[in-house]
Parts: C-alpha cells; sequence; structure tokens
DNA sequence: TCATTTCCTCAAAGCGCTTTGGCTAGCCAC
DNA sequence: GTGGCTAGCCAAAGCGCTTTGAGGAAATGA
C-alpha cells in the first residue's frame, strides 16, 4: 500500500492525501479524517527512504559504535545509549550505529555523514585535539559532542559535565580528611575527561604543596580487571598512599577487591572516592562498604543530548550550545580520616 | 555531488556510470577505470536514500532496543550488541536500533519493518509462545530469532543456547556432589530461556525423585541488586538449599555478596553454579572464590547472528536455519561436596 | 557484399514521496 | 456585473539512484 494507491482508494490527489498527513493547513477538516481513518484501516505507512529522498530529512541520529574485534563491552556505552533511546522513542527517531574500529573513527563517521541515512551527529569519547571536531564542523549537519576535546578551540556544541571540579573537590575533601599520599587510578590517558580529571587532582594538591608521585596515577581501560592489577601493584608500594581516586565505578570494583585481599578496611586503612556514572548495574551504595562517589549520570546525559539533537535537526528549540553539567559530591562510608602514619 | 554531475564531467551516461561503479560486466575496462578513478578525485558517494529507493535494499539490520524509562541497562544486550557490530563492521553494515517500550515490541517492529529503513529483522528477549512469531513470518522479510519460543511452532530460524542441557547438566554436577536442596535465581518467567532452565533443573532432579521447593525459585531481572535480595532471602530459610544455580553471572555477583554477608563459605557451605555468557566486565574466575559455570559467549552469538542475517540478505551463502549450541560446564571452586546435615 | 553477433553505451522509466504553482468555486465588496 | 479573496484541491516536477529496452559501432560469418 503506498500513497498514490490510498489516494486513489479515497478518490483525492496524492498532494491532498500528503498534506493531510503532515498536519498542513490547507485541508479540510473532513477529508483530513477521512484521510486518517482510511491509514487506520489499511495500515499504511510512508515509505521512510522515499520521504527520506524527498525531504533530506531521515528521522535519525548518526552515531559510531566503537568496536574493534576483542575490546571490551563498554558497560559506559551501555547505559548512555539507554538514555539517548528513552528521549529518541518519545520523538520517534531512531539511531543508526555504525560500528567502526577505534582507529577509523574520523573514517567511520564520514562515512556515516555522506551515506544521508542520518540527519545529525553525535561524537563522544573525546580526545585531546580531537580530529573529528574539524570534519563535524566541516559537515553542514547538526552534531554534538558528548564531552570536550582539550587543546581545541571550544566553538563546537557540547554536553560536559565538570570533571576538572569533581577531582578537585573529592581529592579536596581527602585532604580535609588528613590524606597527603594520593593514588589516581584514571582511563585511558588519551581521553579529554582522563586529562582534566588529573588537572582537578593536581590543582588541589597543588594548594597543598603536594604532587602525585608518578607510580600512583595509572591510565588504563576502565575495567574491574585493570582495577584489580593496578591496586595490587600500588599496594605493594612502600609508603603506599591512603587515599585513592578512580575514574569510574568499575575500575573501584576491581581496586576494592584488591584492597579486600590485602585485608585493608576501606574507609578506615584506606579510603576511595570513585566517579559514578550511575551504572545500573554497579551501585556504590551497594558496595560492602558503600562508596564516596562524585555523581553524574550518564542516562541522563545521554536523554538530554538526544533531547538537543532532535531538537537541532526539527529546528524547533535551540538550547544552549554548550552545558557543563556539575557533579555531586556524595559521602558515603568508604573515606575517612587519614590513618596515622 | 551527485550521479548526473559526475556523469556529465565524464561525458558518460548516468546508466554506465552506475554500471561501472556496482561492477556490472557490460563495461568496458577503460571506462570503468575512468569512472573509479574520477569518484576518488571527487569524493563522490551514492546518495544511499535514493540507492534504497531504487533498488528496496538498505544495507542494514533493524533491531528493537528494549528501553522503557526506568529500565535497567542491560548488560547483556550490551554485550550481544558488541558481537552484532564487531561483525556487520565487516561487510559495511550498520544496524536501525528502535527504541521500544518493551511492552510494544510487536508494534516497534511491525513500524521498523515497514519503514524500509532495514533489510532484515532481528529479535531477541524471546517469550513462550511469542507474538512476534507470526508477524515476523508474514513479513516476507529475512529474520532471525536469539533464542526460541517455547509453545510455538519451531518453524523458524533461530539461534540459540540449549539452555535445558546447560542446566540439567549442571544440576546433576551438583547432585553427584551429593547435594539434596537446590535454589534456582531465574530470570523473568515470562522469558523462553527461563522456562528451558528451569526445565532442565526439574529434569536432574527427577531423576533424583527431588524436586525445586516453590520457595527456592525466585524469578527476577537479572540484576546485582536482584540476585543479593533474593539470596537474603533464601539464607534465611531453614533447611537452606545447599546448591545454588544462577541465571547469570550478574545475579551471581549478588547472590555471592549476600553469601558473603551471611559468612558463609561458597565451595564448602553453599555451592554455586552461574550460566556465564562471557560478559567482559564479570569474569567469574575473577570472583573472590572462581565461579562454576555453564559457559556459551554471547558475544560470539552476536557475530554469528549478524554473519547469518548478512548472508540472508545477500543470498550468497545458506546457513543452517537452525542452530543449537552446546554451552560448556566449567568447574571452578564454588561447588564443592555437600556439606553433612 | 550483407546479415549477424558482440560489445559498449545511452535515453528514459520508475522507485514513493513532498512541494511548487496553479486552478476552481464560492464569497464579498463595490 | 466585475474584480479580488480565500479555501480546498490537483497535476506535475523533482529528489538521486537503478534498470529496462534499444541502438550504434565494430567484429564476425556466409
Amino acid at each position: 500500500m503506498n500513497l498514490k494507491q490510498l489516494s486513489q482508494m479515497l478518490g483525492l490527489s496524492q498532494t491532498t492525501v500528503s498534506r493531510a498527513l503532515n498536519g498542513y493547513p490547507e485541508v479540510n477538516r473532513e477529508t483530513r479524517e477521512r484521510v486518517l481513518k482510511a491509514v487506520q484501516e489499511t495500515g499504511y505507512r510512508p515509505n521512510k527512504a522515499a520521504q527520506r529522498l524527498a525531504t533530506g530529512k531521515a528521522g535519525s541520529i548518526g552515531l559510531v559504535m566503537p568496536t574493534a574485534p576483542g575490546n571490551p563491552t563498554d558497560l559506559h556505552f551501555g547505559e548512555f545509549l539507554t538514555g539517548l533511546g528513552e528521549e529518541a522513542l518519545r520523538h520517534d527517531f531512531h539511531f543508526v550505529v555504525t560500528p567502526a574500529d577505534p582507529n577509523d573513527e574520523v573514517g567511520a563517521l564520514k562515512r556515516l555523514a555522506v551515506s544521508g541515512n542520518v540527519d545529525a551527529l553525535f561524537v563522544n569519547y573525546m580526545r585531546g585535539h580531537d580530529p573529528r571536531l574539524d570534519m563535524l564542523k566541516s559537515l553542514s549537519m547538526p552534531f554534538l559532542v558528548h564531552g570536550r576535546s582539550i587543546g581545541s578551540e571550544p566553538d563546537y556544541p557540547f554536553l560536559d559535565i565538570d570533571n576538572e571540579a569533581a577531582f578537585y573537590d573529592a581529592t579536596k575533601l581527602l585532604l580535609q580528611l588528613g590524606h597527603r599520599r594520593f593514588a589516581l587510578l584514571n582511563g585511558p590517558m588519551y581521553l579529554d575527561f582522563a586529562i582534566r580529571r588529573k588537572n582537578g587532582v593536581d590543582a588541589a594538591l597543588a594548594e597543598r604543596g603536594l604532587a602525585l608521585d608518578e607510580a600512583c596515577i595509572s591510565h588504563t581501560a576502565m575495567t574491574d580487571e585493570q582495577g584489580l592489577l593496578v591496586m595490587e601493584r600500588i599496594l605493594q608500594l612502600d609508603k603506599r598512599p591512603t587515599a585513592i581516586l578512580c575514574s569510574s565505578t568499575v575500575l573501584a570494583l576491581g581496586a576494592v577487591r584488591a584492597i579486600n585481599q590485602a585485608k585493608l578496611k576501606l574507609g578506615e586503612d584506606i579510603s576511595l572516592i570513585a566517579h559514578d556514572d550511575v551504572l545500573t548495574l554497579l551501585k556504590p551504595e551497594n558496595f560492602t562498604v558503600p562508596l564516596t562517589t562524585t555523581r553524574s549520570s550518564l542516562r541522563a546525559a545521554g536523554m538530554r543530548i538526544a533531547e538537543r539533537l532532535i531538537a537541532g535537526i526539527k529546528q524547533t528549540e535551540t538550547f544552549p550550545e554548550q552545558e557543563l553539567w556539575k557533579t555531586e559530591l556524595i559521602v558515603r562510608a568508604s573515606t575517612g580520616v587519614a590513618p596515622a602514619d
């Protein structure tokens, strides 16, 4: 069943039927109702490809899913996608997911853009000096960045959380509790958020004339295995740190296991603050010793990003181009006064 | 830059250029090379919407992402998607993800199918008597089912693991170790795999004249929170079970926490076998007491499904229509001889 | 030599929709 | 009665591609 058949059935022109369906004003109310009724009965659905060809609009958001063979599934990606999906659903949008090798993200993005399959692009896992930015800007297609790219002119639309402030505040709290030796379990060094979080820690420590020991910084994938490995190593240092900052509750999962295995008491012998993306699977309050965290919901970010992108496509509303969300510092039992030396 | 412009530039007709690009034999080699070179230089890319409209092929697989507001992010879904993506990447396919309320999966699927956005459909989270099957069969579009639907005629293409055998074998092992009181932490009751797993347990127990106590069966979402809650409840039963079967390592995560909190020793006081989907985040060998599991990689299933679907679309190869994968029973430290009563 | 075949190329139709630019009929004002 | 509006509808063009059916030129056969 297509437009032609439907309009013949109704004894109307394609024009009128199309207009009736798309809410144009120059259609008689009675006629419109007749059309709508016929659509109900026949189950007619406009062919998206044709619609897209005619309008140039696809009703979809493109995103690149980084997925090298053997790459760990990213819990954070899933949580974020859920948020995106929730909002997209509300507007009858869908997304086109192109799997891509992380080393060819620029290429994958470009292919997606010129494919004509999407009306807007979205990128995340931003790096310092991210090469994708220039490409996006040259593209004349709405886009939105989750995160930022340190080292690039901040003249692009983004949604980010204030990573630097989050880790600055967390460090400050630990300093107030008397801690002097810190460790940072961070994400991959090239990622923007990791850089900013480290900057936050550095800034707070510098105010007290302290600095992170090189041996106490790790940049790894954010898996619990890495958390375990790194933490085991750190705990074997003499003059081991008493305060740990973790870039994710997933890393914290491994770190805490290492701490337990070393028979140390979290919140007494050693304090830990993790960043909490509010992953459904991994709630900091469910740890045996509930975790103190800096919190910002990844899913909420997903929803907001979908909202902004869709608005950008429809050109209905204008949102602030750049948003920086504050995180919350939530104190639970994993932080305590520094042990006497 | 479109076909028309390109062909004018080359002094050829659109037909010839199109044929040259799509590998038709009736184009002079020299001509073809000229065309290919021009494509390189101009960066011409065919408009997908037009291509799709003309051919009816979209180069994409449609799938419905179940996502009610507030729904937990599903770790299993992400792992599976990673597998799908890995394989799709290899064939330059992408997927169109429609987020949908779990209560309207049939509708969402139908919309996806008639939208003309996809050439093939994929469904998972199968239920008993799944209403989507009839719809899919009526659709004349390739589709593939991950799992099966108990109660429906098995006349559709699927890939499933042998859930019944997996849990039969696991139960049998525990019986051999002397266990007599069992509990099953299962997924939602309406899901096919949950039904089959329970059947497997029932069958093995029945052989010994045993049966599951109603109080020792749970059907919940597969989150660690539910695992914790259910396990806490079960541990308070008098005559509490000594053998636990878990439908997921995620459930096991919570269950093990409950066991630890009750100061019971896993593998001594109580034995546990979980099904392991080989989630990257949650390795059974990384539990403090490594978990005995029935194993089958969800990611591998995703890859295989993408492979079959794409082959179905291209009609290149024919794969077996129905595949049933065996799981592996891997014994680790969480299973031991039943404690004396 | 003419007829036939083969190789390469082309013009034009069509995919299913939106949108432009009329057109008609009815109404009002003068 | 004429001119000008407006409301409601339509025919046809066009989006960018693939594919059908045809045709011209060169090569082959009789």
